[in-house]
DNA sequence: GCGTGTATATCGTGG
DNA sequence: CCACGATGTACACGC
């Protein structure tokens, strides 16, 4: 797995190994003393510091700092990554196209470079809003008794409404789902599109943000709205399993 | 800086390195095949595959499968990471409190365990909406001649207003900024802003939008809405910059 | 600790 | 390609 590893490269040595690993499919590493520049959507400067670069096969780069989950720079795609010794260092460029980016790495003072193959197995996540979307409407009457579903992700001029529903007395009602604690944003999305289904029904049609909770300040905008609000959790059973033995053993 | 290194360890000798370099304030790293389960605002699993193990000196933890800049799970922060031998595996534990999280990666055949010294270096970063709204707030004509900025950052009920000013005729202004294209959020947000400050005053308030282009939906809400749209710009000069010689020599 | 908003957000989806 | 919205968003800032 641990396919090739290098020590305090020299230059020449560095740039003959990324141009040979860049296309292997492996996540390539580079760490120790480099300047990293970025221009694009916006421009950056890192002084010379002491950095981590990954590379992965997809062509996705990041460059960690001692801090935080995310890279100091990063570049999701590039469409070309160059190497080459300019003035006595290795230098790497990563290029995308749209949006026009480039982040330049010069290798000051590499101490380690490696390439390791990873590989992907199975992965499921539970608890997301899709999975919450799924599960109301196949079960609107945890919304509300009588209601209907008519759509899911229905497209309107104003954007996608989660669930699109009659209720018992045959009204519309639009459903803005949250999986977190809803904040003012998720009112006013809410009121856009229903907002958006009054004008195409032209009748009146109500609004429900179901939700785990809500800020205060969003209550306070809802009731404004004459919106309402159901309470729904993404995981219905997470306090049982988490009081399951054997996790803080 | 590559402060220690081990190829293949056994489970023992990788959970005494872990240990031991977990409070190291070292970039760690672990390759190799593993399961990666998490519990808390969601639930995941990710089946034995290989990753890439990355627990950095302020807690944080990340997981990297082979694609893409976002990992496959990870911990912003920590309260405790604990490490242990359990059915013959080494098995890390990173529990948070707030939100209650935890990331239980079970090292199945750990081939690379490493850790390396980071130091971080002056970063600068331009083009933010933050310097943008320096900038405008510096120089409102970029917005309209005879504008005059009265509060940035204006706390409200509804939220922060970027820049609150008064036009040439003496009417409130509403300005929201976005440093890339703005969408029918962005429009709601604005109109959100405007109801709150009309509220306030009491008299007819503008409501700007700023920023350096917007979608066709937004415009079409934009207008519904009686907002208007001012183009700027977060990198002025960038074509400019962008031409300079040596970049892709 | 909450609430709010930005981000070079990233990422997936659907038209 | 564009638009839109979710994300276990992360992260910084103000109260």
């Amino acid at each position: 797995m641990l396919e090739e590893h290098l020590v305090s490269p020299t230059p020449d040595a560095l740039t003959t190994f990324l141009q040979r690993q860049i296309h292997s499919g492996c996540l390539v590493q580079v760490a120790g003393e480099m300047e990293v520049q970025y221009m694009g959507r916006a421009m950056s400067m890192a002084e010379a510091g002491q950095y981590l670069v990954l590379l992965k096969g997809d062509g996705s780069l990041q460059v960690h700092g001692p801090k935080g989950v995310k890279p100091m720079n990063w570049q999701p795609k590039t469409d070309s990554v160059q190497v080459t010794v300019e003035r006595g260092y290795c230098v790497l460029r990563a290029h995308r196209r749209k949006p026009d980016e480039l982040v330049t790495i010069t290798m000051l003072l590499p101490t380690l470079a490696q390439a390791i193959r990873l590989q992907e197995a199975a992965f499921e996540l539970s608890g997301s809003e899709a999975q919450m979307q799924e599960t109301l409407a196949r079960h609107p009457e945890l919304i509300e008794p009588g209601l209907t579903v008519l759509n899911r992700e229905l497209v309107t001029a104003a954007g996608g409404i989660d669930l699109y529903a009659r209720d018992r007395e045959g009204r519309f009602v639009v459903v803005e789902l949250k999986r977190g604690r809803a904040t003012q944003d998720a009112v006013s999305q809410l009121a856009r599109y229903v907002d958006a289904a009054q004008r195409l029904t032209g009748g009146v049609v109500r609004g429900i943000l179901a939700a785990p909770e809500m800020t205060g300040p969003a209550r306070l905008e809802l009731e404004r709205r004459v919106l309402e609000f159901v309470q729904v959790t993404a995981l219905p059973a997470l306090e049982q399993q988490a009081v399951q033995p054997g996790l803080f053993d």
